[in-house]
RNA sequence: GUGGAUGUAGUUCAAUGGUAGAGCACUGGAUUGUGGUUCCAGGCGUUGUGGGUUCAAAUCCCAUCAUCCACCCCA
């Protein structure tokens, strides 16, 4: 039965068959923010367009091509959100967070909507998971961010995920880097992809990530922004690295990756998982030292990493992953007989107040057809009232994997259920 | 935004211009109170949508929408 209205482009429902998976995923990381002290920050879907123009950057492909802008009826221009970053930041100026005692550390699990064209691992609303560590330029947070990205990978079971690091450095060094790709670019500019030459001068450091071939192979021999950084960003680097050695946790340098948004300083990294076709980044983060003046704050440096649920889901699925159980009830009650039909109401309703995930069918009349939804509904026991038992005023449970099952008192059911459920 | 592939039942897929079908799933049943196995029965699907060609279109053509893949971008 097709109906007649459709998801809009590029979003999509998660049902019931797959929502536990969601809930599995972000109770996890929950659990790990809590794990270092991070708490939760909630900020609307929506902001002034301004903020991410501001942030990410006038001339990003997210502001200029992505963004879901709307004007609203007094003509006030807003935007969906693309990414979480900005709004945390913008809300921490707004409320003085640094006023606030455990105001630093903050995370957020929340829809981000670009309007791009849908791939797979790429939607227009999208689900991000994301913590930003606010206030410190000591790379021991850098350190910590990264691990905490890293273990959450890990707690999940993901084996095939790898760490990239790298720093862009300050905007001084960058300046100086820039310069440097121009002119070596420049050499080479007639044998660059259409696309290359025109980011040689608006951005170069893309041109690095460029997969043509012709200009990967430019690219090789480019200079390193490695080379190009200043002693204060060079030091906090290699400190990040010495942290990251002393925790165990396993990376590689790569001086390439370049960061789409504009707010970024120094460390940048990326987790990749290769099972993903194209859309390979599982987690992305870095460094964001300027942003906070940019949005009209005190200089307050800050780092942090957003990853994509979907992503993170279809990466668990190619391992194989356990998402954990489906919820299910631990009792159904199979009523037999008008009488014992009415009663399973109150008997259902006394067990749902006990605790005991109940579930019934008041539709079903058959002891076979209930029987089947018994086993349908996954449940643990499956408690069977008929004449019988209503006579003696007991109820017969049945345990669904081992089908045992007894005649018990009826006064007695909630706590053999209780006990049972803990075995 | 660019290029390519694909749209048939809830789902996976058949049907190459001549009556739209199968597996799985779903619902019911196989005599007195027992599910998962087995057997039987149950589908009026605007063949994504709208046009066109033809005596005749799921099938050929055009448009449109959507999905997938790649570019791009990034989560």
């Amino acid at each position: 039965m097709a109906g007649k209205y459709k998801v809009p482009r590029g979003t999509y429902d998660i049902l019931p068959s797959e929502s536990y998976k969601w809930q599995f995923i972000t109770q996890k990381f929950r659990e790990i923010a809590h794990l270092f002290n991070y708490r939760e920050i909630i900020t609307p879907i929506f902001e002034s367009s301004g903020l991410f123009e501001r942030s990410v950057g006038g001339n990003s492909d997210i502001v200029q091509k992505e963004m879901y802008k709307f004007k609203d009826k007094k003509g006030r221009q807003f935007a969906l959100r693309p990414e979480g970053t900005a709004p945390v930041v913008r809300s921490y100026i707004e409320n003085s967070l640094q006023m606030q005692p455990n105001a630093s550390k903050l995370y957020y699990i929340a829809p981000m909507f670009r309007y791009d064209r849908p791939q797979k691992g790429r939607y227009r609303q999208f689900y991000q998971y994301g913590v930003e560590n606010i206030g410190s330029e000591n790379p021991a947070y850098d350190a910590e961010v990264i691990a905490m990205g890293y273990i959450f990978l890990e707690k999940l079971g993901l084996q095939n995920f790898s760490l990239e690091i790298n720093s862009i450095g300050c905007s001084n060094c960058s300046q100086d880097y820039d310069k440097a790709l121009i002119e070596y670019f420049s050499q080479y500019e007639a044998e660059l992809c259409k696309d290359c030459r025109n980011r040689l001068q608006k951005n170069p450091k893309r041109v690095l990530d460029c997969k043509v071939p012709t200009c990967r192979k430019i690219a090789q021999n480019a200079p390193s922004m490695l080379d190009y950084l200043d002693e204060d960003c060079q030091n906090h680097f290699e400190k990040v690295q010495k942290y990251l050695q002393e925790m165990n946790i396993p990376f590689t340098v790569n001086p390439k990756i370049v960061r789409g948004l504009d707010y970024y300083t120094q460390t940048a990294f990326e987790f990749l998982n290769n099972n993903l076709g194209a859309q390979n980044a599982v987690c992305g983060g870095g460094r964001y030292n300027g942003l906070f003046q940019q949005l009209g704050g005190q200089n307050t440096p800050a780092i942090g990493f957003a990853g994509g649920m979907e992503r993170l889901i279809l990466s668990m699925e190619n391992e194989g992953l356990s998402f954990g159980e489906e919820p299910h009830p631990q009792a159904f009650v199979v009523a037999l007989g008008d009488e014992a039909k009415e009663f399973s109401l109150s008997l259902v309703h006394k067990l749902r107040n006990e605790k005991i995930a109940t579930d019934t069918s008041y539709e079903k009349n058959s002891l076979k057809a209930q029987m089947k939804a018994a086993d349908k509904s996954n449940a643990l026991y499956c408690l069977i009232l008929g004449d019988d038992e209503l006579k003696t005023d007991t109820v017969t449970i049945k345990n669904m994997k081992t089908g045992e099952q007894k005649q018990i008192p009826l006064a007695t059911l909630v706590q053999a259920i209780k006990q049972r459920t803990l075995v």
